[in-house]
DNA sequence: GTCTATACTACGATAGAC
DNA sequence: GTCTATCGTAGTATAGAC
């Protein structure tokens, strides 16, 4: 479907290049089809970006659902539940993170973050906010040391450990002295994000 | 001077809207002069985004001397040393990543990591290696228990709490629930991420 | 060094044939 | 639904006056 071409290459061109770097009659053509066919189905080129916001945050949300099913909101763990839980949806995250596809999406999220514009309340709403919430509340259970909003702070600091494999890929490779990141190399990456997330929630406390 | 005005700004533009978003006529005309300054100083486009990759480099070089003298590296240094000497410079990174002018940094470097064009280069080069092998360094002492690689990893993952400050920047106001991020809520961030980073650096070698 | 002029290319939008 | 053709605008580059 032409409709379905349109919002896949969009996504590439849009990720790759910004919403004013990115050509409507370029991503038509890798599309095999008329620019036109952009007003048609999008109404134009900024329907066309919202359309890719709302792409993306469907795609993450879909990748994420696993580990928030996981990690059952509703039900009491313990507090070595809560840290395996979000262990698990941090590694989820970086797991995502390290995808190839991810690259397009994180340019994209970023540029939204630095100046937001209506594509934001899309992605933050369709996927980001049930994700942190989550880890947020698991993070409460794990750490009961810190407060509400110290709590939600950690959560973000995962997060961030994450976001850099992708965010920074090209320094991430420079540091470790490899040309791309390889199976063998994102898993020990990995491993290691675990380790130092435990590092973080197994804090005792005191 | 032009020169210097033109560079300014274009590091804003750049900054804000990416290679292709940004118009060397805009620049100019937010400069106070004409387009074909921009040819004369700089060559062209390219030239002048160039010339903004390195005076980013240069900016966040000047910032983070103060740490990198703070973290000497020949000197053996305790366990307790080192791990002080990590927490300031991670502290000091984050402390960049919340200051206003970073934000147009961020997704300049953030583009070229994805994309690496020649400006990424003078970028490591000029200003991260260092950063990044001090920080790896005193990892090596603080976690005897870590091998090269791991200490590599876990020194990119520390860079990662506080690179989310700025590179998620509306993210992070969302889930704190404010509007923009003042001054007490900044400390609080540093705060958190120290003891984050804490945890991690000080985890007993069993 | 800095400006004005202009040349040339590429952009997004739209009208209309099929 | 998809295409071709065309319009107006905005982009970079360059030549030449001062």
């Amino acid at each position: 479907m032409t409709y379905d071409r349109l919002l896949e290459i969009a996504t590439e061109h849009f990720g790759a290049k910004g919403f004013e770097g990115a050509s409507t009659r370029k991503i038509a053509a890798d599309s095999g089809t008329a620019m036109s066919s952009i007003t048609y189905h999008f109404g134009g080129k900024e329907g066309l970006y919202l359309a890719v916001a709302d792409h993306i945050a469907a795609r993450i949300a879909e990748r994420q659902a696993s580990a928030l099913v996981a990690a059952k909101s509703g039900a009491k763990l313990t507090r070595d539940q809560a840290i395996e839980a979000a262990l698990a949806m941090v590694e989820s995250f970086g797991r995502m993170m390290l995808a190839p596809e991810s690259a397009a999406w994180s340019t994209f999220i970023v540029r939204e973050q630095q100046a937001p514009t209506a594509a934001f309340e899309r992605l933050y709403d369709g996927a980001m906010r049930a994700v942190v919430e989550r880890l947020v509340a698991l993070i409460a259970v794990a750490r009961p040391d810190l407060d509400a909003q110290a709590a939600r702070m950690t959560g973000i600091l995962l997060y961030g450990q994450a976001l850099i494999l992708c965010v920074g890929h090209a320094a991430v490779c420079r540091v470790l002295e490899v040309e791309s990141l390889d199976a063998g190399m994102q898993s020990a990456l990995l491993a290691r994000l675990r380790a130092t997330s435990l590092c973080v929630l197994s804090e005792k406390p005191e």
